[in-house]
DNA sequence: GCCGTTTTCGGCCCGACTGTTTTCAGTCG
């Protein structure tokens, strides 16, 4: 069994936060948390790099001894520097990081002299009164570290959606003190990533001071964690933390950089800057005492030597050295996409009918709409057999004759059952405009037989887009293992394509997959999966998904005219 | 532990807020 990136990951997170502990050398620590970052993020598995020598150690951030203890936890599954570091620790102290305001400092006084090895015992000792006195334990953090503490309930991030919710409220709210100059929500949220840790809203005013007690009286504040006249945080009654940051506006510019980050990014832009002489920090581009930028984003790349970087781009992720040389791509928009190629309607589970649906698509521009209903195999939604699919067929070419502004695909979502075959009759199939195929059982086989699974169901000359391929609902269910790279090569040489489920649940495939897709040269289509109107307008998730997995406009075949895209679909012999 | 268009040694991003200080360390983002 490999070993995946995300467990290598998690080895150097670990030794990370162990050796903080310990009060190791800080840039040692850095360079393991660096590496388990790069690790994560990358596009190809370390173990199958590991047998390429040089492969490791061109990676940023992985040198000849990280390539090492790379390649041995790949042989081997272990990792004997994490097991020194934990024999050294007490066992449950790693939680006590994840408490906000216990820092490795702390912890380390708590360890040494009060013995404490995890949360549990952290407040017996309150309890006991056994901080008093301690040095770095006054009162107030005790109180706070407490209450943190019962509420550490492992890691709580929010969905997409449902930040961009609040946060949009939030700035309405903020707007109408009247004060604000300019506005933005920044952070993870404006990067588009799946799921968002806390907000981050910066802006410029006329009054500082009237616009932190307008944040700190926001209705839906549960507390105040901070309150400064250029930055304060909070906590929500939803439980998310907001940060409010506030700037002149000739620093508008630098501050929604620093702001947006991701960290990460953000450190290698100042890197870039110290090699220049110069100092980039949230108030702009600085040479000795003199700002020389800031303003605007594009003047703090411009400083640095780069073009533009897109949010969703800004992982860290080979963006520095892409804008460097000239080759950052030119990222897909929502006013790119022409039409929806997964809805579903009340034939099947939907909540509208063909008509519906197909009239709130043209309303929103679209070209073209699939009708993609389930079938027969889900029969708990009234999964379509051959007989009724046809009799839905012959409906739609009668109201495309009607319709005017948008065509309607014939097209349905086909089970594809455990042994690769497809839930329909290859005679059915051949008569529609678009052939969607999805798992929706055994998401948990092995991966080498899901792999086949996958692989068998595309040998199907019918097959067209796989739809949400890993399955895994975010937060709740796992993604299946397979072989991602298989199954990208796979569909690369048989001319199938593969879908970005624009679902805030789903967003599948993931970025990263999306990324080794465009590398490999598959095609993908961004769908909504809508099974009610108002879904056609989680397109823009689906997209930004996208553009996180740096794909332009030509990698999405849902970008085309559908004469162009009917040729795309037309499989290779 | 990584890295080099000043460097193979000596650097390694930067600032705000809080609490406990009596001038600053710890933590966070």
């Amino acid at each position: 069994m490999p070993v995946h990136n995300s467990e290598i990951a998690e080895m150097f997170e670990e030794v990370a936060d162990l050796l903080e502990i310990e009060g190791a050398n800080e840039f040692r620590i850095r360079a393991y948390r660096n590496a388990s970052r790069v690790v994560a993020g990358l596009s190809k598995s370390a173990a199958d790099l590991v047998a390429d020598e040089k492969a490791l150690t061109e990676l940023p951030g992985i040198g000849k001894d990280l390539a090492g203890k790379i390649a041995e936890i790949c042989r081997t599954g272990k990792f004997p520097v994490l097991e020194e570091c934990r024999s050294r620790a007490s066992p449950g102290v790693r939680t006590l990081l994840r408490i906000p305001g216990l820092g490795a400092k702390r912890i380390r006084v708590l360890c040494d002299e009060l013995k404490i090895t995890g949360v549990e015992d952290l407040r017996k000792a309150a309890d006991g009164g056994k901080l008093q006195g301690i040095r770095g334990f006054g009162p107030k953090i005790v109180q706070k570290i407490l209450a943190e503490a019962k509420g550490l309930n492992g890691e709580t991030r929010t969905k997409l959606i449902v930040a961009e919710e609040i946060a949009n409220s939030l700035v309405d709210w903020l707007k109408g003190t009247r004060r604000i100059r300019q506005i933005e929500i920044a952070g993870s949220l404006r990067r588009g990533k799946e799921t968002v840790g806390d907000l981050d809203i910066l802006a410029t005013c006329e009054d500082s001071g009237e616009v932190m007690n307008c944040f700190a009286n926001y209705e839906e504040v549960k507390e105040v964690i901070s309150h400064g006249s250029t930055r304060s945080s909070v906590k929500l009654r939803s439980g998310i933390n907001v940060d409010l940051r506030v700037v002149p506006d000739e620093s508008f510019g630098a501050a929604l950089h620093y702001f947006t980050g991701s960290k990460p990014h953000n450190i290698a832009v100042r890197t870039l800057g110290v090699k220049r002489g110069l100092k980039v920090n949230e108030y702009g581009v600085f040479k000795g005492e003199k700002q020389i930028g800031g303003r605007t984003e594009q003047e703090i790349y411009a400083q640095v030597g780069l073009p533009y970087i897109e949010p969703e781009l800004r992982e860290d992720r080979g963006e520095i050295d892409a804008a460097r040389e000239g080759r950052l791509p030119w990222l897909v928009r929502l006013e790119d996409i022409r039409g929806n190629l997964h809805c579903h309607t009340t034939d099947s589970d939907g909540r509208y009918s063909i008509e519906e649906m197909a009239e709130a698509a043209r309303e929103r521009g679209y070209e073209y709409l699939a009708i993609t209903e389930h079938s027969q195999r889900i029969a708990m939604v009234r999964g379509l057999d051959t007989k009724r699919l046809r009799q839905q067929m012959r409906r739609i070419d009668k109201l495309n004759e009607k319709l005017k502004g948008i065509r309607l695909l014939k097209s349905c979502e086909v089970d594809i059952l455990e042994d690769g075959s497809l839930d329909l009759p290859d005679d059915v199939l051949k008569e529609l405009d678009v052939v969607v195929c999805s798992i929706h059982s055994k998401l948990n086989l092995p991966a080498e037989k899901q792999t086949g699974r996958i692989i068998r169901a595309m040998d199907n000359p019918h097959f067209n887009i796989l739809a949400h391929p890993t399955g895994r609902l975010i937060g709740r269910r796992a993604p299946s293992e397979f072989d991602i790279e298989r199954v990208l090569k796979a569909a690369r040489e048989r001319g199938c394509m593969i879908e970005i489920n624009a679902q805030p649940d789903r967003l599948d495939l993931p970025d990263i997959h999306c990324k080794t897709g465009k590398e490999i040269g598959v095609k993908f289509a961004i769908s909504t999966d809508a099974h009610r109107i108002s879904d056609l307008g989680l397109m823009r998730f689906g997209v930004s998904q996208a553009r996180r997995g740096w794909l332009e406009p030509q990698d999405v075949v849902n970008t085309r005219s559908w004469p162009e895209l009917q040729e795309l679909l037309k499989r290779r012999p």
